[in-house]
This record gives structure tokens, sequence and C-alpha cells, in this order.
DNA sequence: GTCTATAAAGAGATAGAC
DNA sequence: GTCTATCTCTTTATAGAC
């Protein structure tokens, strides 16, 4: 009587992984090939299924590169509110924000290069939708910034606009290369960005003195 | 006699000008929407003639992407060395460098973020050819980097390697943003990236003394 | 240099059986 | 959940006339 119960709780639950095995794949795919060079006989390929059965897991290829997109935002907002949720001084919270965008986005690559390089490939309210939710972030970082300034432990040389766009910059390009280039510890890369960003690499800038 | 001569020597000189209009176009198509999602159809009607047409100019869609990575490493090679041809002191060759890698990647924007972004569509030898430009490009950095930190102008906290990496970093992301984000002139960027990267945004660092 | 016409292949997606 | 079979549309590219 208790022998086949497990079936019937949950109906097969290979469904639920052979998805997300699936949005993992595409993320992989959609990375290094990009969004429209990747085709659907690839996915079901290498997900061992028949093209059509790739239909009962997502209602279509773009509804993939939209998962892919707002899982990486959630993901990586969560991550730096996370790190600056028990309100650091100023100058930490750069380091904290720094470190935290880093490791998030080097741990889920492939999603997040995804969405920094493939959202243009979405269209409509969608796009729009993960547009905002990318805003947001950036917005978050710029507020970081400029709380910073304020408080005096960032430069007012320039706008918190231009230091927003200039530490993205030096953090999401390295989607490209991470992995390739011998340069390979998510801690070495926040080393290296941190210091460069808050001390440059002119010498003669004890760090804290 | 001699009203029929102009025709004889420049059988038409609009074949030179519709190829150099097409290779600037599809540069343009190419980094908006990327290689995959712009069709020849696209090209030809932006051109103002037909699909067939176009392969008078260029014998196939991966020819112009050829074309154009191999345009722009060529640029960008030769605005880097002529930026440092009369041998500047070390410190002052850095500066030079950013400067120059700045303006010319802003100065054919579609060009560049076409070789950087569409560069994987590529296969074959002409891949690996421009993937080697590519390096070779990589490596005048990473040199000018090397020399600038044995002249003590660069810290030697982190390897020459990883400067350069840090550094193409905060260079190359500008080609997403650039002219959709209100920080606009080269000038501005320039002066913008080489504060960061040589003196960071932290106060309390005379820029020389 | 540009045209019309067409080939030839590849794409995303659906219907319906099992 | 996966299958076979198929539809429909789009793609890059070529042939040959003008």
């Amino acid at each position: 009587m208790s022998s086949e119960v497990p079936e019937k709780v949950r109906p097969r639950q290979s469904g639920e992984l052979t998805a997300s095995r699936l949005v993992a794949l595409a993320a992989r795919q959609f990375r290094s090939k990009g969004f429209h060079a990747t085709t659907t006989r690839e996915l079901a390929a290498s997900l061992g299924i028949k093209k059509s059965s790739l239909y009962y897991h997502v209602s279509s290829k773009d509804d993939l590169l939209y998962s892919i997109c707002v899982e990486s935002l959630t993901r990586i907002r969560k991550a730096a509110e996370e790190a600056l949720k028990d309100a650091p001084p100023p100058a930490e919270a750069v380091e904290r924000l720094i470190a935290a965008h880093v490791r998030a986005m080097l741990e889920d690559r492939d999603m997040h290069a995804t969405m920094l390089v493939e959202l243009r490939a979405l269209s409509g309210p969608r796009r729009d939708e993960v547009i905002i939710m990318r805003s947001e972030y950036e917005a978050l970082v710029e507020q970081t910034l400029g709380t910073a300034q304020e408080a005096g432990t960032l430069t007012k040389e320039f706008a918190p606009r231009e230091l927003t766009l200039a530490l993205l910059n030096l953090l999401n390009w390295t989607i490209f290369w991470y992995h390739e280039s011998g340069v390979d510890t998510p801690d070495r890369l926040v080393s290296l960005f941190s210091s460069i960003f808050l001390d440059g690499t002119a010498p003669g800038k004890p760090a804290d003195s």
C-alpha cells in the first residue's frame, strides 16, 4: 500500500529536473555562441531529447532567454542587498558591493553573461521589463557610490553616474575572459578590481594611513 | 571625343563607394543587433539595392565580419603605435595608450564593438587569424604596463597580465553604453578612466608630488 | 553594378500518438 | 514527458539576363 506512493506524490519529478537543466544549458550555449546562433535542435540534442519535447518544458526560445535574464538580475541584486544589509560604513559598502558583484557574476557566469550581452535579442514588454530590472540594479550601485562620495571616502571629481559606469566596466567585461585567461579565482579578481577602483595602480598611496 | 573619358578612367567609382558603405553599415547593424540577427536582406534594403546585388561587392556575410575585425584591429594597433612611437617615459606611455585606445575605439565604435563581441561568430582559419591579431594588440598593452612597472610608476602588486585584463575591462565595456548614457565625450572618458586606473577613486592621493 | 528568379538549407514551432 | 511527422517561414547564396 505504501510502496507505490512516491510516484503518485511526485508525478515524476524529472520534469523539474529537465526544465532546470534546460535553462542552465541554454545559458551556457547563449553565452558561448550567442542567442541566435544557438538552435533548439542543439539544446534538445544536448539534453538527449527530441526537439519537439523542449516545448513541453518551455513555450519558446525567447522564454528561455527571458527566464535567464530575470534570474540573473534577481540573483545579483539579492547578493548586493545581502552584502549591504547591515548598513556598513560607506567606505566598506563599496568594497562589499564589488565583492558581491564579482562573486555572484562568476558563480553564475553563463546566466549573467547572457543577460549582459544577449538582452538585445529580447523584444517587446519583456525586454523593457529586464531593462528596468537592470537599471534598478545599476541605481543601487550608483547610490552606494554616491553615499561614499558624500561621506568623503570617494572622490567628487566625477559624478556618481560616471563612477558607476566605470566600475561596471571594470567588473563586467570579466565575463568574456574568466576561465580562459589564467587569472581565475574570484578572490583574486575582487582584490584586483577593488585595488584599482579605490587606489589605482600608481604607487605611493598607502592603503589606510 | 573627350566627353566620355571619365567613365572609362573610373568605371563608375560608385562600386568602391557602395562597398565601403556596405562595410560601415554592416558594422553598425552587427553592433546593435548582432551578427546572426542581421540579415543580408536588411543590409541590401538599407543600401537601396537588391539582396543579390550585395554579392557583387562581397562574397559572403562572413567576409563582411572578417573585414570588419581585421580593419578594427589594424586601426587600433596603428593608433597605439602612433601614440608610443616617440618612446615616451613609461608613466606617460600608459596615459597615452589609454587615450589612444579610447579615442580609436569610440571613433569607429561600430567596427570595434563588432570585433570585440561578434568575433565568436567567425570560424576556421579566419577566426584564428583575428584572435592572433587581437592577442598581439593585447601583448602591446601588456608590454607597456610591464615596462611602467619596471620603471616604478605602476604597482608590482599585480602581474602585467592582470593589469592588462583589468585595464581592457575598464576601457572596452564602454562600447555598450557610449552615446546612450549622457557621458559622451571621448576626452571626458579618457580623463575618467586614466584617473581611476592610475589613481583610483579614494581621495588623498596627490596627482604628482 | 544591378536586376529577377530560384535554389537549398535551416530555423522555430505545432499536432497528435503513445 | 517524449516521440514521429510536418508545417511554415526565413535564411544565405547562386545563375544568368540586362
